[in-house]
DNA sequence: ATTATCTATAGATCTATAGATAATGC
DNA sequence: ATTATCTATAGATCTATAGATAATGC
């Protein structure tokens, strides 16, 4: 419990939530990537933010880089994660329960964090080599999302060309992700995984859902 | 047809298409926006994609900044100057209707050009102040899917939470731009209209279509 | 001694301007 | 004379490194 830490004081107090110097540079950096883009963010910018000088930087991070890559790893892992939890519950959850339960997960994921970091995916700027392992962990994603809708496709007869459809339904929350606070925001994930259904041909998923909550919580 | 121009020679042969210069620098620069982001775009680059100096883009365009409001403007007006013909259309269109040709429209303009351009609207570090009436014209084009979205929810009663989705669902189209010619791809944007449809509760779009285009050449 | 910060700066860029040059047009 | 290019460069960045400084920890 010291009041104060080692190290040379800095110049202003904290102004960025977090335990860590490194934790804080990261919230400002999550700020900044998302409302500016990586190459429009400068590191001097970003000690700016965080309130220290602009070599501090590097006290933490090689490079500007591994900035970006701490950052996009806290993003696709939760939901790739909560796949294996999902395959456990077959066959008591159908696919397109399935589905609904993964879209609803990973719509909330891309939400409710303090940035918009689903959308540093997006940005083209980063096709890059050295992040190849994070966009194949999205990749993965998406393919899981692709063999759940072509299953329910192949059941309902819809066109199984519309079966990337729900991946990008649940990714286009990025664009949405300025929605004012409230219960309009809150149910929005639920809502683009019932459309993620709709378009694959189930009616009514409003009662599915309800059936999901029953199979997982027991009751009639 | 002067088989030499006015002007010092260059002092590499045209690599770009285009009928003016100034057409070469926008062909260069919609590639390199679209793929390494505008801040991740130098002025350099763009010129030696041409094969010009650096300095000679400015006999073109006086910023940077002009090149990007160029490659803007070329996007979204089509679409907006769909739709007075949409309205005239009325009543032998119904808003499904509607909205089922719009989508196809938009997105087959989406993905129709020579480069990725719809996904400059989506890059963050674009929120400027200088290229609002671009960002105000794609608002213009996002209240038309919604009010077309609305009216039909209204009548299938799906949750009209739904209503921002079509918008969504086609401009997703900018992330799979990548896909690969064929069939496949041309279908893309007749796929996710039908999926507009679904999402809001519309069974069965594709028979709906093949009714559009009888409304539309007269036939019984 | 170790740590976290600071100051200072090298060297590479980046945008935009000034003005020279080499064609065509009249 | 006009035009489209070129060369050269100013001045503002930008990333990353070197090394000084001011705390705590032992």
């Amino acid at each position: 419990m010291p009041l104060t830490r080692a190290g040379r004081p800095r110049l202003h107090a904290q102004r960025r939530p977090g335990t860590t110097a490194r934790d804080e540079i990261l919230d400002a950096a999550g700020e900044l990537f998302t409302t500016q883009g990586y190459a429009g963010t400068s590191t001097r910018h970003i000690a700016e933010t965080v309130g220290i000088r602009q070599a501090s930087l590097y006290h933490y991070f090689k490079t500007k880089d591994d900035i970006l890559c701490a950052l996009l790893s806290q993003t696709v892992s939760p939901s790739l994660s909560f796949i294996p939890g999902l395959r456990a519950a077959r066959p008591a959850m159908s696919d397109a329960q399935q589905l609904h339960a993964l879209a609803v997960f990973d719509g909330t994921q891309l939400l409710c964090g303090r940035w918009n970091l689903g959308a540093l995916y997006l940005l083209p700027e980063l096709r890059d080599a050295r992040l190849e392992p994070f966009y194949s962990d999205r990749e993965r994603l998406r393919r899981h999302y692709l063999s759940l809708s072509l299953a329910i496709a192949r059941g309902s007869g819809v066109d199984p060309a519309a079966a990337d459809l729900p991946f990008r339904l649940v990714e286009s929350l990025v664009n949405m992700w300025s929605t004012p606070e409230g219960p309009q925001r809150d149910q929005l994930p639920r809502h683009v995984a019932d459309a993620c259904l709709r378009v694959l041909g189930v009616p009514d998923p409003e009662a599915m859902h309800d059936r999901t909550t029953q199979a997982l919580t027991g009751a009639r």
